[in-house]
DNA sequence: ATGGAGGGTTGACCCAGCGTCAAGGTCAAG
DNA sequence: CTTGACCTTGACGCTGGGTCAACCCTCCAT
């Protein structure tokens, strides 16, 4: 007779994976000697040698039970069907490295290549990377949210930068983020996005942009918590009859002067 | 502001995912309003999708953090490491198909095909099922144990079923192993057996044959209990001067009447 | 004021297949 | 008698969260 020991030897297993067999009931529980030890036979050998080799070959503990215990066919189709779940597996992991590869091919962290094409663009403005770094969260969650518009979205940025006012008012964002009241370039500021509103109002190209009010307050208050000047020229705006940042809208006369929504 | 609800949406995770990155230390805990609630400002949104790009590419979680902090050098390497590990992981799946598929072909449940087809020439020589299943047992606990040998070991026994001694003795279990004491089979096999062990002898072929005397003694004890009759053989030769029989020897002669080793 | 819906909170168990302590009982040998 | 090797049960850890459970918070309608 044996101990717990020498038949994980004779299968070539460890301890705890015999008792492991033994809590999820594959090899039934032997004889205890006086003391508590566990007595095993060559029966047990053989009905372990048999789940290692099930086990060796792939198949799930949980099936084990059923293929020890079935005929030639039930066999064959338990076979089968474990082969399936290891090929899709395959394919699952072989998914999961083409899109690594893309990953570490250029898409630099959750932005898209059209993106990070405009984002350089500003760069070449020189714009400060803090300001870009700003910029690009901002697309992170916008690249996120509409992953399909992405790219028209940034197109129609593209298109924007050709306008010589947008290069201006870019032009302003070179240094740190740290402009305080009085500085004379948040009226300049200003100054710009009021003409870059109005020319947009006239085109017609205001009002649904496929973001919810949610998204768009999010992303109103993210700019105006990361650059301090923000808040200056948003006021100024307002008292002009403008309202928004991320999306801009004709404030109606008979709400001017009201508080700013909570952020 | 958000909830921990409208961060997982903006993020495409469940809540659940949120809570877990918290606490494995990939997103930071944030602020709690007065009632307790966690609230999330966008720069989690930002870090939350950088998660999820990474973790969607494969990257296990416990690597994400070194890389959402890395410079493009270092990630690069990461990515590289990671890759060759889906690669290993893919390879070692590959691996498991093909014995999986081995497995199914034929050789049945922890059997090579040498030994089955040495069963089937039992079967053909008209020995019992529930011989044969002894029989299979016991070759699937000495394929365990020495791998390498089974088949010169089957290919031995092949030669030893040439001789007709052998033949004659085999012809013997065709039956239930149900032999009471008296039974004149039980001195007919003896004899039988008695020849082709001075036969062995003769040839040389008696002696290191590769297994431990664990090994033996355990065989050797199965073999006893399985079958009733085998008792009652074994007797007859211990008389007669011989020990053993998976391992057969001739005792000296002050060894003579005293106990069988404890099985 | 109260009740219900629909959030949120922590905590704990669940999946596979064991590895790895921890804390103590048993056995054989010197 | 002691030592060291082996046995026992029990529990935690790993991956990446899913799925309750039990309870709290807020808001809306009555």
């Amino acid at each position: 007779m044996l101990t717990i020991s020498q038949l994980a030897a004779y299968a070539g297993v460890t301890v705890r994976a015999v008792r492991h067999y033994h809590k999820v009931g594959l090899l039934p529980e032997p004889e205890r000697d006086r003391s508590g030890y566990r007595i095993y036979d060559a029966a047990a050998v053989v009905r372990l040698i048999r789940i290692r080799t099930l086990a060796d070959a792939g198949v799930p503990l949980a099936r084990v039970q059923e293929l020890l215990d079935a005929g030639p066919e039930e066999f064959a189709g338990s076979v089968q069907e474990i082969d399936k779940d290891l090929r899709a597996e395959i394919r699952r992991l072989q998914d999961t490295r083409s899109r690594l590869a893309r990953l570490a091919a250029g898409e630099h962290l959750a932005l898209p290549q059209s993106v990070v094409g405009y984002l350089d663009r500003l760069r070449s403005l020189g714009v400060g990377e803090r300001y870009i770094e700003l910029e690009r969260d901002a697309w992170i969650m916008i690249a996120a949210q509409v992953p399909d518009l992405i790219d028209s979205v940034i197109a129609k940025k593209h298109e924007e930068l050709d306008d010589p006012d947008m290069v201006r008012l870019y032009s302003f964002f070179t240094g740190e983020p740290d402009w305080q009241a009085g500085d004379p370039r948040i009226v300049e500021v200003a100054d710009i996005l009021e003409r870059l509103m109005i020319r947009a109002v006239e085109a017609g190209e205001v009002g649904a942009d496929g973001f919810d009010d949610q998204f768009v307050a999010l992303m109103d208050s993210t700019m105006l918590e990361s650059a301090p000047g923000a808040e200056l020229v948003l006021a100024i705006l307002k008292e002009r009859g403008w309202s928004g940042w991320i999306r801009i809208e004709r404030v109606p006369a008979d709400r001017l002067n009201t508080e700013l929504p909570p952020s």
